[in-house]
RNA sequence: GCGGGCAUAACUCAGCGGUAGAGUGCCACCUUCACACGGUGGAAGUCGCAGGUUCGAAUCCUGCUGCCCGCACCA
């Protein structure tokens, strides 16, 4: 491929779907059993019904940098694709698409169910493992592995049994959340509360009174939710209330169902402060109740159908729906004249994650997982440090949840998941859990057993990701090779649901933590800071900022079932940015999107998308890929790369730029293995932009043109490092361009692998690690004054108002001998850079006169005279000279001050105090410089001040 | 109520004890033969407020204010 194959700009639509075909038809990035050290990162499994988004993008730009990296760095690495069956999210599309033909599950039945939803996700299923391959992933496809496969089955059936058989999985008749919505329990942690807001009554709170049963009176009680009354079994006052004492033991009628209710006592349900000090209790709908129904040994009465309907203990109510029975009590007290007025109120309902559905308690059988035994081997984990969060602060965040760890409901009443591998006998009371399908009880050997209907939380099989995905409960060469995986790297928002649990699993189960290091991102969010949603219309599909997309497709994918206008307008206001965007978003390109994304450090909780910062980074593609041509039309002979480390070159500006390298290597080394990917991507940055383009670039070019054979030859070889080794810095956070960029460099100066090959593609080259070049901190002092004297010259200039092709003659002047002839080796490269016609070197020592009539700057060491006759009026040149001088000496009297503080001069580190007594020497001696040459400008220029 | 976090340039965010930084935006100039998705120069911050520790604080400590996020509770 010749240079002119490069179109300009940069389009990333002619780059990465080429490397995306070539990967997909490689085997580069399989991995290998039995080979070690291993390098382990098991994805966090996407929700078979989901798409791409922002989320999703960041996970896999963040695993897949660090994948990368560590596959370059010569590990066997295995990064480990997979898709999560997510169990009610699936059963409801597939429930909605029934609906569409009017039918439920119940018409088809369970097995038809299965199959239809199985049907399903071989027809849409697979969406999402494509749109990952657009964002340059290195997933090893082989190993892809979706929750439901049988082996992924077969795991799940294991580890069930096994907890089941160590007394840690038992089925308990408790008060549990019923989603109506979802037609099943959930756990405590899908249950989401909004906070209330007292100044927002979201609610209304009835009085009412129950009226004792020997007519002497009542006790009234409120609640929230009236309907709840017909399962009452007791009113519990404050046993310390003297308002109530007389009450305690005896009973009130209920006036709709026939029940006698006691009164009682109950000091920790009942708060004198709260309402009227007496509080109804329904010990089969309320959490709290329920706890002192059991204290209390009362009734536990259910009353709601698992529709939400009241059942036959409704009494007049039965059959009403929840909500429906709530106004039809209210109405029936206000008839029976037991009412006693209500009031708004706020309080935090409870609902359900997936549906939002209200959730209601209800009393019912379900299987639970005893954590405490659990939760103590994983807590220890991590207070001994084999695993570690990143960022810190997660730790105390875990250890607070799995100190208070509560046992978790695993029922789920949906026919999409794991099936409960438990049968019940209609012989007798037997329970038989096993293996193996069961025909006979294990009880009594009847073979009327039937099988537990329920399925198991998605949550446990995703806590079984990290060694099922590998061949448990077999002892396969895989887990052998890839277990304990390396990085568990996932949102924040799942520590509790997924990080914790699988650390607890994979200590049970292996005996061993299941991951070393636990990276925890935060969330992406719209350019004000809110959470993307559908709902509010701000989600941005990733893929519209890969390919591109107009204004239109961009807001339809905002938003879902809403009008265009209306989108469009919540789009703009999450958005307000792209108020002028009519075109649509441009092809940003995935590298763009991958490295933008890198770009923020893993303590931000949230990522607010910003798209000008986004388009920089396309920029810097442009600049790469720009730099890398233009290399190209000069370092398509050169030389071959000496093996080992890069030999150290002659010149200062070669020096530089491989010291410079040197130093940006081992920072972006140390970056990710710190996992602050901001600071490689930063890191690498600075470098490719600022100093190997900006300034090594520049200066090499008037070798190119002129410089001796020697040279050339010399420039070229470490350009073509330079450039090398940037392509592999880059390649973890910009897989197709430098891969693109990479393939057209001549072969002669691809860095080989340890063994001497040459690397098939870039993505198998070494990464760049000590010996890409030499710390040399003198030379980068040398280089930096250059660039001052370059930078004293263009100030000077501008500030003067002096237009660039002016016929400049400038004189450096220094009494150090190397910048003097630095200067007078670069003196064409200053030439092109300061644009002047010429320039002269002096060597001076002591006192030198100085010309009339000059632009004067000091700097480094070196003093720059721009004569100005003929150019500008040399009194704004005074007023320059004097504006810089005051500002000289501000901040030399600034240090000087402090120098004359003895106690800093006694307690300061003797380098810090040696360190501003040299700056402020440096100062002085600019500041007399500069008066000097306001001195000499000449009549206007002294009469100016 | 318990716990965690954040407040730095117009915007988005680094820095977390020793001269206030980056990207974008802004202003001025430049169509210099890799790149105008470019180059050069510039302006811009009492680092939320008040105390304290220290020779020295954006950085450590305490309090306050304002936001955010968990967990618990809410007749």
């Amino acid at each position: 491929m010749a240079p002119s194959d490069f179109t300009r700009p940069y389009d990333p639509r002619e780059v990465e779907p080429k490397w995306r075909e070539k990967t997909l038809a490689s085997s580069w990035f399989h991995a290998v059993d039995g080979v070690s050290p291993a390098f382990t990162l098991a994805i966090p499994p996407p929700n078979v019904t989901g798409s791409l988004h922002m989320g999703h993008a960041l996970t896999i730009t963040i695993e897949d940098a660090i994948i990368r990296h560590a596959r370059m760095r010569g590990l066997n690495t295995l990064y480990i694709p997979g898709i999560d069956h997510a169990g009610i999210a699936t059963q409801v599309v597939v429930e909605r698409q029934l609906k569409l033909e009017g039918k439920t599950r119940h018409d088809l039945g369970r097995d038809a169910f299965i199959e239809r939803v199985w049907q399903w996700k071989g027809e849409s299923g697979g969406r999402i493992f494509e749109q990952q391959k657009v964002l340059g992933t290195s997933l090893d496809w082989a190993r892809a592995k979706f929750t439901m496969d049988a082996d992924m089955s077969r795991a799940v059936r294991e580890a069930f049994v096994r907890l089941y058989e160590e007394g840690l999985i038992y089925r308990a008749n408790r008060l549990v959340n019923w989603s109506i919505g979802a037609q099943s329990v959930i756990s405590d942690l899908e249950v989401v509360r909004e906070e209330p807001d007292p100044a927002k009554p979201n609610a209304e709170l009835f009085s009412f009174a129950y009226a004792l049963e020997d007519g002497s009176g009542e006790i009234v009680v409120a609640t929230t939710r009236p309907e709840t009354m017909v399962g009452d079994t007791a009113i519990a006052v404050h046993p310390d209330d003297a308002r109530y004492q007389h009450l305690v033991g005896r009973f009130v009628t209920h006036p709709f169902v026939k029940r006698r209710i006691p009164i009682i006592a109950d000091g920790v349900l009942a708060d004198p402060t709260k309402g009227t000090g007496a509080v109804k209790v329904t010990p089969a709908h309320d959490f709290n109740d329920y706890e002192a129904g059991r204290r209390n040994g009362l009734e536990m009465i259910n009353i709601l159908n698992l529709d939400g309907t009241l059942n036959a203990e409704g009494g007049p109510f039965a059959g009403m729906e929840r909500f429906a029975a709530r106004e039809a009590v209210k109405k029936a007290l206000e008839a029976a004249g037991l009412a006693r007025g209500s009031q708004p109120h706020a309080i935090a309902y409870a609902r359900c994650q997936r549906t939002d559905s209200i959730l209601e308690p209800l009393l019912l059988p379900q299987w639970y997982v005893k954590m405490q035994p659990l939760a103590e081997p994983a807590l220890a984990a991590v207070k001994d440090g084999r695993i570690t969060f990143t960022p810190e602060e997660w730790t105390k965040t875990y250890d607070h949840w799995m100190s208070n760890i509560q046992d978790w409901c695993i029922s789920r009443q949906l026919w999409w998941g794991h099936q409960i591998p438990a049968w019940y006998c209609d012989a007798c009371e037997a329970v038989t859990v096993s293996r193996d399908d069961v025909t006979a009880c294990s009880g009594c050997g009847s073979a009327k057993v039937r099988r537990d209907e329920d399925v198991l939380d998605t949550w446990f099989s995703s806590a079984l990701w990290p060694f099922a995905t590998l061949g448990w409960p077999e002892e396969t060469p895989a887990l052998k090779t890839f277990y304990p995986t390396s990085v568990m790297e996932t949102g924040f928002d799942i520590i509790f649901f997924w990080v914790a649990r699988m650390i607890m699993m994979g200590m049970h189960f292996l005996g061993e933590v299941p991951f070393k290091r636990v990276l925890l991102h935060g969330m992406v969010c719209d350019e004000t800071g809110s959470k993307m949603s559908k709902v509010k219309g701000n989600v941005i599909d990733p893929l519209d900022l890969v390919n591109g997309a107009t204004l239109r497709e961009i807001v339809e994918h905002a938003s879902r079932g809403v009008p265009y206008a209306q989108a469009q307008k919540n789009f703009a206001a999450a958005y307000p940015s792209t108020s002028n965007l009519k075109e649509g978003f441009p092809a940003y390109g995935a590298d763009a999107v991958r490295f933008y994304l890198a770009s923020h450090p893993p303590q931000s909780k949230k990522i607010n998308l910003n798209l000008s910062r986004l388009q920089g980074y396309r920029d810097f593609c442009n600049k790469i890929w720009n730099a890398t041509r233009f290399a190209l039309t000069h370092i398509a002979d050169v030389g071959p790369r000496p093996t080992g480390p890069f030999p150290r070159p002659e010149s200062v500006a070669e020096r530089w730029i491989v010291s410079r390298l040197a130093h940006t290597v081992s920072a972006v080394n140390q970056a990710v293995e710190d996992f602050r990917l901001d600071e490689a991507t930063a890191a690498v940055y600075q470098f490719f932009w600022y100093e190997l383009c900006d300034w090594f670039l520049e200066l090499s070019k008037p070798v190119f043109e002129s410089g001796s054979e020697a040279a050339r030859a010399s420039y070229k070889l470490t350009l073509a490092h330079c450039l090398e080794t940037s392509h592999r810095l880059l390649h973890p956070f910009m897989p197709h361009l430098t891969e693109e960029c990479w393939a057209h460099l001549p072969e002669n100066i691809r860095r080989r692998r340890s063994d001497g090959g040459l690397p098939e593609v870039l993505a198998l080259a070494p990464f760049p690690g000590e010996g890409e070049g030499h710390r040399d901190v003198e030379v980068e002092a040398q280089m930096e004054a250059l660039q001052a004297a370059i930078e004293a010259v263009r100030r000077t200039c501008a500030e003067l108002g002096i237009k660039p092709g002016a016929n400049l003659a400038v004189t450096f002047r220094s009494a150090d001998r190397r910048k003097v002839e630095t200067l007078e080796q670069y003196s064409a490269a200053v030439r092109r850079l300061t644009r002047a016609r010429e320039t002269a070197v002096e060597h001076v020592s002591g006192e030198v006169a100085r010309p009339r009539g000059v632009g004067y700057a000091v700097s480094h060491g070196i003093e720059v005279l721009i004569p100005l006759a003929g150019l500008i009026d040399p009194g704004a040149e005074g007023q320059r000279l004097e504006k810089d001088i005051a500002k000289v000496k501000k901040e030399a009297d600034a240090i000087a001050k402090r120098l004359d503080n003895k106690d800093f001069l006694a307690r300061a580190p003797a380098d810090v105090v040696e360190k501003d007594r040299a700056r402020v020497a440096e100062l002085r001696d600019r500041a007399e410089r500069l008066a000097a040459a306001v001195a000499v400008l000449g009549e206007v220029g002294s009469s100016q001040i």
